[in-house]
DNA sequence: GTGAAAGCGCTAACAC
DNA sequence: GTGTTAGCGCTTTCAC
């Protein structure tokens, strides 16, 4: 099985647990001692059995990470800080995938895998308060992004209903009056798209605007599919909408798309905001205003939490963690600039 | 420490080899006596240590993939197809990240992480072919993606030349003449850049075209931004491209941004085509005309070599395996279809 | 400052 | 078909 700790003992002519404690540090040891153990180390290649180490002490260095799916660039950029800040600290991230199903997020949630991992970071989606609240397993956990609220974990996220009034207000202040929204859910414990309609609606009621539930295009899924037949759905209307704030960015990249397709000036026609600033946004034609949360940040800040949580250094009540955010103005809402 | 083997013996009245051969299915064991241990199991709530277990049979359960990066779709989409079929095997995946980075990937093939993984899934973008032979870790691994040709490591990936070909024979065969390629990299290690670029050279003397070297342009990385700055170089020349060959889809759709940046209109003045079928080339305005291949075969194949080496059921030779592309035609080379 | 030894939970060899 | 037990590599208590 590769060198132990037995086998530099044996080299050193030490016990084990002085190698131990040289590999350690939890009790002092000569400084002679050491450096025969350390040497011992060298000529061997020495590295700790991690699984022998966590069968003594129930620790193993791993923590999970469990988002609907890597495809979402919004996520695969979470998950990108979060295995950066875990790695900061000696931890490795394991991802899970719960495919924005209520199945799996609660199994993920009740300590499927808890024998592999010390802690848990859950973006969930589907996730009902009480199913948080009625969690048995032990393995702690932090939240992140919308889908509950109130409950006794850490929770990072930004402040979706001001986050959508900011954006709708955007729109509102370059004259649009007809607003659709694309990207409600059907499920009504689909959280997130809960607290942006939210927004929505109380952007709108602020504006002095009547809500035209006609102008919300429920989808099955986020994809840029669903947004590009939400547009086409919307242009049908009798009155179709002069301006999309849709739920995400992939959401308005398939409307920017459809735009195309029908024959549509964006933004003249129809202006455009999404929400989660993904890379693509950046790049897309006419590039894309959308909400930016800071996704590194909140990434940081989980592991950060959780961390501070396994190693008993954060005690205090859980807390809801709010993460700044930005409107980020481009092209789909601001125009072109002149080519050249 | 939670349930143990030991505690459900002795709620079922039995031994813990009887216990563990319910669970593990190893030894046959009388009905009677699954059921009362089935009972036990579900009353106490047991679930196996893996430490333990891994302890014991030196097998962790868990394989690590090592890509360049995750903000990458393509990784995204490749590490998503890996990650589901080793859960089909019973699997869990590691993520690692290299950064494209030399030193990293050298210390992940060199078995950093060794302890806690079975095996390993590299997708080198630096490391050199001496790299891989000098390797002296014992940790099965299989190679993905283009870096390294003729080591003894399972090998999974698309045949870059004849996929560079297939794309450059599209554009030659819409008339196109000064075709450019973008993403060519500075560093001579830079595996599949040299052999998409081999591609590009083949198709253009097959076309008795000939090459000139003005028109390949160097990119530091393969990001949009690289393909944006690549599109404005190349359109400074005295005699500028009628199209462009990207070495990836990211540079493409770069390429299609600064392309409207400029104002210039695609594919009528400049024809683009990718590499890699993101998802993001099928919204872009215009889609993406790009070498797809099947991402979901690789990871799949990448996981099943890998797990064939760890049961030991794959006995033969390290093998190339060579998965199939497709040249998908879209508006960036075949133009827009009439609005409505 | 150092060593001996127990025991974490599991599997597998061996005995019955 | 079932039980007993050694031992995987490590940390930690208790002696010295």
């Amino acid at each position: 099985m590769g060198v132990s700790l037995k086998d530099i003992a044996k080299r050193a002519g030490v016990s084990v647990a002085t190698v131990s404690n040289v590999v350690n540090g939890y009790r002092p040891v000569a400084e002679a001692t050491r450096e025969r153990v350390r040497q011992a180390i060298d000529e061997l290649g020495y590295s700790p059995n991690l699984s022998a180490r966590h069968l003594r002490n129930g620790r193993t260095g791993i923590i999970a990470l469990a988002i609907p799916e890597l495809n979402n660039p919004y996520f695969a950029e979470l998950a990108d800080a979060a295995i950066r800040e875990a790695g900061l600290h000696g931890y490795t991230v394991l991802l899970d995938y719960t495919d924005g199903d209520r199945e799996k997020e609660l199994l993920v949630s009740q300590g499927f895998r808890a024998q592999v991992i010390d802690g848990l970071i859950l973006s969930p989606v589907q996730l009902r308060r009480a199913d948080v609240l009625s969690r048995t397993s032990e393995t702690p956990m932090v939240l992140v992004g919308e889908g509950v609220y109130n409950v006794p974990y850490d929770h990072i996220a930004i402040d979706n209903v001001a986050a959508s009034v900011a954006a709708m207000t955007h729109l509102l202040g370059l004259g649009r009056r007809r607003i659709a929204f694309v990207g409600a859910q059907s499920d009504v414990n689909r959280q997130p798209a809960q607290l942006r309609l939210l927004g929505y609606q109380e952007a709108l009621s602020g504006a002095g605007l009547s809500y035209d539930p006609g102008l919300v295009v429920t989808t099955d899924y986020f994809g840029r599919s669903d947004g590009a037949a939400g547009l086409r759905r919307l242009m049908a209307l009798p009155e179709p909408p002069d301006a999309v704030f849709a739920y995400n960015d992939l959401i308005a990249i398939g409307v920017l798309r459809a735009a195309v397709e029908l024959g549509l000036r964006v933004p003249d026609d129809i202006a455009v905001v999404g929400f989660d600033d993904i890379d693509e946004g950046r790049y897309s034609n006419p590039t894309l205003t959308t909400i930016s949360p800071d996704k590194a940040d909140i990434g940081r800040r989980a592991v950060a939490a959780l961390i501070g949580r396994l190693d008993g250094s954060r005690e205090a009540e859980p807390e809801e963690v709010q993460v700044p955010f930005e409107l980020v103005t481009r092209e789909s809402t601001l125009g072109h600039p002149e080519p050249g």
